[in-house]
DNA sequence: GGCAATTAGTTCGTGTTAGGACAGTATTGC
DNA sequence: GCAATACTGTCCTAACACGAACTAATTGCC
């Protein structure tokens, strides 16, 4: 079951509204800033699996916003980098995204996050 | 990006166990202690959408856990039955699985269950 | 040095997801 | 009573999701 909600639905529609979907965007955001990661290191940051993630880095590529490099030093590994065109993505999607999302939680007070993020965290360390 | 984390992955492995994936036993659970329930209303409350649906209870069907049935009033309607077999599966694994998630949350107070309840509500009408 | 164990990424099979087009049925409006 | 509208479930497509089997490269151990 994913996340069926509207929280959801809210974070993936506007996205959907870039021609991107979750967890393109998510690789997307990884890439971003860096000078290209690896398909492991994606991975445990997007907690994308990796028979997951090749397709949607294939599907990325096909878009033209990032390319798979070999890396030198440990010929296994393969560094994935954003384009020039992915890149520009990056910079218009990621800083609306953060707005669009910054917008609903600002609803809450202060006190009303630092106790969500708490309680959060208790639950999170239950597993 | 589905509900990748340690809760869920209890969650969803306890449920393998039972041969049953989780949107699979959200229908049977829906479907546990009535005389059988429409598409749209186990829609509704698995907000599973319809068209996954009936492929979900495709495969239910071939186990022979449900079958589906004609509605008289409104010839739109299937109406779905959990079979003798779903039944007892529904016995057997409801009960174990609600255990198996409380044994992981009375690790928290009441009051601690409590707080996380009203945060989560907030949370949840804002979107 | 050489072979086993490990690691990185791909491929494949099964299942789930949303969304849109579709056909058949029911309801509404006039 | 008939046309327009709405509803119900099926089918389709594209994209994920996981796990397992596979290939190729590197490391570990003796």
């Amino acid at each position: 079951m994913p996340p069926n909600n509207r929280l959801w639905l809210c974070y993936e529609s506007h996205l959907r509204g870039f021609r991107l979907t979750t967890p393109q965007s998510n690789v997307i955001f990884t890439l971003g800033n860096t000078q290209g990661v690896t398909f492991k290191d994606i991975g445990q940051q997007t907690l994308i699996t990796k028979g997951t993630l090749t397709g949607v880095v294939d599907r990325l590529e096909e878009k033209g916003l990032l390319k798979r490099v070999a890396s030198e030093d440990d010929r296994r590994r393969t560094i994935v980098v954003l384009t020039a065109k992915g890149e520009k993505v990056f910079e218009d999607v990621f800083p609306k995204h953060i707005k669009h999302l910054k917008a609903r939680f600002d609803c809450l007070s202060k006190a009303e996050l630092k106790e969500a993020e708490a309680i959060l965290k208790k639950i999170k360390y239950l597993f």
